[in-house]
DNA sequence: CCGCGTTACTAACGCGCGTTAGTTTCGGAC
DNA sequence: GTCCGAAACTAACGCGCGTTAGTAACGCGG
């Protein structure tokens, strides 16, 4: 097996025929006409030679390598911290597998290097770009609009087809949850920076519900997280020292959500007793959790699957939606409870 | 961009030099005699027609991929639960990018199918298989032994390389941490069935710290978890049904630590109150969640760092260790305390 | 003037495959 | 016997690159 690989001229000749006879029975052309014998023999010969055609050859000649690239454009502290990253990857990998298509993830930090060299050297068909980021020039440049990217999120002005989950939908979910539930004031910690378009949405999602419902947005029992649950510990802490009463919040990543979670609890305060939470992503733990998370559940995998679906098409030529949008739909668990006047609190968390 | 590549035909025409020497240039090689005017003519005839080597082509002449696989050898519901698996693929692809190679996913359930399909296709030049299955065949095959596959992971009889934590020394200090804490009666829920070595060493290590305190295995204070967290909160339910007290428990995942604990808290127990508890993995959110977790890290980035580390000197044709383990320590959080006779249920859980 | 080493290049082959344009064989219709 | 089309193949090119062997120019000692 270390030694010479068996190439295609040698199972012609063990089969005796020529080796663009090889080729056509091994890639099933059935368009030539080559009789079922010959088949049979090519077949058994390619089986006992043990032959596997030499892919970088194949693509060479074929000019096309029926591979995939994700681009992971995000900050290690993310990556580490996503917990959906391998559904989103099973994914993606399942729904290019059924089309011959193989996946080559390229790790990067934030910044301004090209991942267009995989696009360009031709070792790789399209590209998922996961996490952009606003300073990519890239996804802006109406020459890339032709390119077979596609984007795993959302980007204003991106000249790119793009999938991403519906987050605005998603936040004004929770937050319409904890209103009919009865809080009046509900605070909120991002699950980011503003500056990543899905914290923004979110948010925009939060204010949504509380305009729709007449309440008041009420800038102060806003705090932002940054991606792991220590953020999400020194948000809760930030807006409990504000003073400011509420008796829900919506904590715009389960992963800060457990941080913050942990914060009420060294406050004092009971959740749901106090302050009942809403969290979204819906991690694998959200449901093990004390209490058990009620989220907003977002389809790793069908996210995943779903770029990559759009990518394999608009690499073969066919017209695909400029966006598309997958829902994102609430789990209650027992994070959330009726409001009750009159609480330990009085139905509001205080200084702690 | 879409329309015709800039070959290294086009370089070298606008340089007005021979493609040889284009090639030569750009692929830095100094120990041919290249003029340093003639150098800077072709990079700059490069970078104006903004050319990039066609990765195929190169590969197909330099025999060599510059790609190394990672074979994800394990059923969904492990990977959907592998929290570490981001950093494992970070650890793996910066170590990749530093010696010029990128990475190729294979997800793929267990089975028989053959993921050598990649080696011999010549699409990577080795492999990293992470989950090895028992009924690997490849991997006990004695003509493997010279192909370039890392295994993460152990695997009795294998004939390739591998890399792993050490996980009975892990589990080991988890429990003697316990017994030094005043524990007599550990129990222990395994991070899955026994089949897989992890979790056969880590069980492994649990017994030969009971023994070395002198204390007795007690196989009625053993359980079996199987990945998630809902096997976890399973098992424990299972423990407490036995009736057999216990003041601690070893729980060998963190993901079922939670599921276990979420249980624990139903029966009206309280961590470390009751129960102390011992987790294994030091997952993202361990140290967030209620308690705090005491557990073992893993070190999760190394793990993928070392294993592409080991590969690519296998590729390179040096001498590698058969056997690498990384050191999995202690971290000691809140879900631990001292053990105190004569607690709620006299220092012993009762039937539930 | 010749021979010879050094410097700076280039011509041309081969990697393994897909594919186009052709060739041969063969049965039947006239 | 000839012609012809269909059937079953094959020869040979090209994909873009790395690389080996070879060449041309040049200086210099003899």
């Amino acid at each position: 097996m270390r030694q010479d690989r068996a190439t295609s001229k040698d199972v012609a000749r063990l089969a005796g025929v020529s080796r663009t006879t090889v080729s056509f029975v091994l890639n099933e052309r059935h368009d030539v006409l080559i009789s079922e014998v010959t088949r049979r023999r090519v077949r058994a010969a390619a089986i006992e030679l043990g032959y596997h055609p030499h892919e970088p050859a194949r693509q060479l000649a074929g000019g096309a390598s029926r591979t995939l690239g994700l681009v992971l454009h995000q900050a290690p502290e993310q990556v580490a911290v996503d917990a959906l990253l391998a559904e989103t990857l099973r994914g993606l990998a399942t729904v290019a597998r059924g089309s011959g298509f193989r996946v080559l993830v390229e790790t990067m930090a934030p910044g301004p290097d090209g991942y267009t060299d995989l696009l360009e050297s031709r070792q790789v068909d399209g590209l998922i770009i996961s996490g952009p980021r606003a300073d990519d020039v890239v996804l802006r440049d109406p020459a890339s609009a032709m390119l077979p990217i596609v984007l795993q999120g959302t980007l204003s002005e991106a000249v790119v087809p793009s999938v991403d989950v519906d987050n605005r939908a998603g936040a004004r979910d929770a937050v319409e949850h904890l209103i009919s539930l009865g809080h009046r004031q509900v605070a909120c910690i991002t699950n980011a920076p503003l500056a990543y378009t899905a914290a923004a949405d979110r948010v925009e999602g939060y204010r949504a519900a509380l305009r729709e419902a007449g309440l008041t947005v009420d800038p102060t029992l806003l705090a932002e997280g940054d991606f792991d649950a220590a953020s999400g510990h020194r948000a809760m802490a930030q807006l409990l020292a504000r003073g400011r009463p509420f008796s829900a919040a919506f904590l715009a990543s389960d992963t800060v959500a457990v941080g913050a979670i942990a914060a009420l609890r060294q406050a004092g305060l009971d959740v749901p007793g106090d302050v009942s939470v809403v969290g979204f992503d819906d991690v694998p733990l959200a449901a093990f959790i004390d209490p058990p998370l009620t989220t907003i559940h977002l389809p790793a995998f069908e996210l995943g699957a779903t770029a990559g679906q759009v990518l394999l098409d608009t690499i073969h030529g066919d017209a695909v939606a400029f966006q598309t949008t997958l829902a994102a739909t609430l789990v209650v668990r027992a994070s959330t409870s009726l409001y009750r006047a009159g609480t330990r609190r009085s139905g509001g968390a205080v200084t702690g």
